[in-house]
DNA sequence: AATGAATGAGTGTTCATTCAT
DNA sequence: TATGAATGAACACTCATTCAT
């Protein structure tokens, strides 16, 4: 477990993991509502449902909840994109079918996408380096699929710059939804973004060709 | 004058003015740095080279000064955006010089645009709503560069589209340097961005034509 | 046993005894390093190695360690110095052989008398009470010594201050040590002592007569 | 001033001093009744009559307050030591009045001097090197006013252990209160005591002689 | 108009103690 | 008897804001 970072003074390592998900459940409830610096940690430990006392007895400082939340959700994140991606059986739709997922996964976890955008700052550095790589990986995967799926004239660097093309497009859905989200439906949001791209990859997609 | 929003009890308008200049100066040095919760109303007094009593003479709220900041962000990103515009005269090369005026405004103003990414939720609602309406209009401002520059055949909704994404790649260059910056020099990212960009509103441009 | 000052559930009173000689050799290490106050009764519980559970068991509050822990110094100090004294043949040389087994003694635990001296005034009045009677007994056996083996012209009065100043110049050994021992081996202190003390009891001592 | 080691965030320096006197002198009263770790922050704010958050402006931490306490302490034992201390006519009957007025001073100062006494083992590492370094330059005053006053034939070794040896019981008749107070007056104490000295000095004073 | 000392609610964190198992 | 998870009162310290000068 990822989670080893942080130290409880609680034995039970099963009880452990059961209480650190509903530390990261109940706070990311409240992160999102008002952010991580506005939460108080006895709010995080009245929506956890135990006491101050006790959610203290799962984690070290303050910090610690954030990291926990920001590893939970880049977990959850890559897991089911995991589940998404098939690099079995490469090619054109393929690839489309796999950003559709991506998009719909985003769509689906959209408020803990933001808590990962807009908090991963408050991280100490250590934490932060560790978030980040996780990210990288996350990015990774996406690159692979570019990579594996793509007509091979693609170089590793511009699969890489699409990567996070995608990757931030994904966010973007969630963090301008004030924006995006009253001018598209998600559907004509994937379909749009997918159209802008195909062609810059030279493919021909059945949506729009005619 | 946007500020108008915010009271102050000094009545010379001129003094109230300067003083918010110093005021934001001050801040945006400091938020860059540590981002707006660690940083104390005390620090920006001394960071602005006045008491922390004068400070409060020319805001209300420590939010306040968050609010100048971004006002004063967003109020100088649109001025040097506009200076680039050129819609008297459309074309693809006039859309492509714009694309790349901005990013490298971007560019220039990374640690600005970083702040206005990560500190606007910070803003209670009505500063909030007040300061997505500006953003708003200026990702007006790169719609209607795409609108007027490009072939007739894109429509309002895509347009609107594109400026959203022509405006998160340009802040991504900041917000995700750790990652893009390692891999690309600006020049490069602004070529890749623009390559991947132009086959989909059916461009074909000289560098990479053939 | 005086320590049935102190309440425990368990009913086996060999176990009682031996767990709390347990928790007093734990504790005795842990406030030598920090202090009583510094002092987690969890702390205590790791280094008695058994559970808070367990501690709680033997004992009904913190400060029952701290008694304990003080009621068991005393108790050795007194035991050994007992052994020391010899009452039956007094005489100018059994008294300046008692000092010096006194002064060993104190150097000897000066760790512990440290304690008995720093953490004493912690204890609450009724505890305080018990010790400082204790301590009057100590100071009681100096004082015999005194009585018994010097020339019969000293009055009680001075004897018990003389027993006073001893064993204050013992402890002084330990809780000056920063001034004292850097400049006094621990065989020079006790002869410099003696020789300060002697001339005032009229007697004429070997070391320094000549 | 020594107390310039502690950092305040006032600037008027007049103010800080008289603050930290008050604080002082609250502070005093509150450890001689509790001692430094039972006292609160909130009770010494309150007892020296302004809000914790006033407190704070004039140290940056609990330990400040203890080590303003300590040093306030000995300056004052130093100055009045000073005071009494006549090195220009050395004689044996000025080395006794000054004991004398060392003994009365130590009287005087009991409850201050108890928390030297009990307390510097709670200062950091750095402040109770500070601290004991003063202490030392205390016995070294009564060190100088020995080697002075005395026949030239103590040896500077026997003078440092004899200031030792004085100062201790300058601080043992408040610390010891609880049985040499009883047994003794001030006066009688006094006497005692320096009768006892005397005959290792060599002297023959005029109280006891005949 | 400028200053900076004063305020106190609020924050993260600790730790002695309890009690169900 | 032994365990250790749970508790919450209590603590040191911070900082936005006010207001008398």
């Amino acid at each position: 477990m990822t989670q080893d970072r942080i130290v409880s003074s609680i034995k039970d390592q099963e009880l452990v993991a059961k209480r650190r998900q509903q530390i990261v459940q109940g706070a990311v409830r409240l992160f999102r509502e008002k952010g991580f610096h506005r939460t108080t940690t006895r709010e995080i430990a009245k929506e956890c449902g135990f006491s101050i006392g006790t959610l203290y007895e799962y984690i070290r400082t303050k910090e610690d909840v954030l990291f926990l939340v920001v590893d939970s959700i880049h977990h959850q994140v890559r897991e089911r994109l995991e589940e998404k991606i098939d690099l079995q059986n490469p090619s054109a739709e393929n690839f489309i079918a796999t950003l559709e997922s991506f998009f719909r996964l985003m769509d689906d976890m959209q408020e803990e996408v933001l808590i990962l955008y807009q908090e991963v700052k408050s991280l100490k550095r250590e934490s932060k380096r560790y978030v980040l790589e996780k990210e990288r990986l996350m990015v990774g995967m996406l690159e692979r699929v570019v990579v594996t799926c793509m007509p091979d004239d693609i170089s590793p660097q511009d699969a890489r710059l699409l990567a996070n093309n995608l990757f931030v497009q994904g966010q973007m859905w969630g963090f301008r939804r004030w924006i995006l989200q009253k001018q598209f439906t998600l559907d004509e949001y994937i379909e749009r973004q997918i159209q802008f791209l195909l062609p810059g990859l030279g493919i021909v997609h059945k949506g729009r060709e005619l």
